[in-house]
DNA sequence: TATATACCCGACTAAAATAGTCAAGTATTG
DNA sequence: CAATACTTGACTATTTTAGTCGGGTATATA
């Protein structure tokens, strides 16, 4: 089980923009920087963020990205949910009928799954991007 | 996140055993024709749920394998170390002291992915095989 | 003791996912 | 008009996953 780049920049790119400004446009240049993260990733990063309105952007020189809602407001879940991040612990379809052993009953497992990825969600859920900032003071 | 079939595969496995014969060895062929999943892939697997002293064998006519302890007493946990199924969620490596962003500071969602990574092994540390043999009375 | 069963083990591979890069833009400011 | 910075889709190298394959060895039973 592994988490991918993608979120975890993400939420650090988000995380950054919370610490630093509110107001000013911060370009991905400067989170960039920052956060050793590389700019054309997180150009492609920040054009998810921003069709699920987590963010609006300011084009031309002075331009970047700024936060639409304030970061008590921004569940870790809708951050994984901009960019089509999934848990995925089930080994089948969860709309379809068939299970993962391809019968029509579903495995042995598959509540334990399902529970895991509930456990897992929850954490998602209940975690703002304001709460790391408040951990993180001593930190970039 | 995703979960792979390896580890699946193996709670699956065990959680089959469990139900069907706690004295008798049980082969793999049975295990995979019940649970429909591939031989071959099942003896890679069983390879490391020996090695880690989960199952013991007994070779040639009649032989299979034998859960060593009693599935109550087995922890998912053990089963995921045994396939050296680890849950990774940080983007540094947890022993090195330079962080995922290559500096000497840890970035600034370290702590929280380090949190995600404890809420999952949880999970994992709390639930027995026994567990779900009993919410799947009713499941093959 | 031959034969079938079933575990043992390392190496290999096709396919999918990941982690980006690249090219070619458009809009805005100074 | 030059520089900055967002926009978009396509492309690609690398890694991981999900197995397979080939050739064993040990044991029970007929
Ligand atoms: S995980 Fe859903 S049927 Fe096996
Ligand atoms: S995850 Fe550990 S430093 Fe970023």
């Amino acid at each position: 089980m592994k988490l991918n780049t993608k979120s975890r920049y993400a939420v650090m790119a988000l995380a950054d923009m919370s610490k630093f400004s509110r107001k000013k446009p911060i370009s991905l240049r400067d989170i960039s920087l920052r956060q050793s993260i590389s700019l054309l990733y997180l150009e492609q990063i920040f054009l998810k963020l921003k069709k699920n309105n987590l963010v609006k952007s300011t084009r031309g020189t002075n331009g970047g990205y700024v936060l639409i809602k304030d970061p008590n407001e921004i569940k870790l879940s809708e951050i994984f949910l901009a960019l089509d991040e999934k848990v995925k612990t089930l080994g089948c379809n969860k709309e379809s009928k068939k299970g993962c052993n391809g019968k029509f009953t579903k495995c042995i497992t598959h509540n334990l799954w399902d529970e895991l990825e509930s456990h897992i969600n929850t954490f998602f859920e209940n975690k703002k991007l304001s709460d790391l900032i408040k951990i993180n003071q001593n930190r970039i």
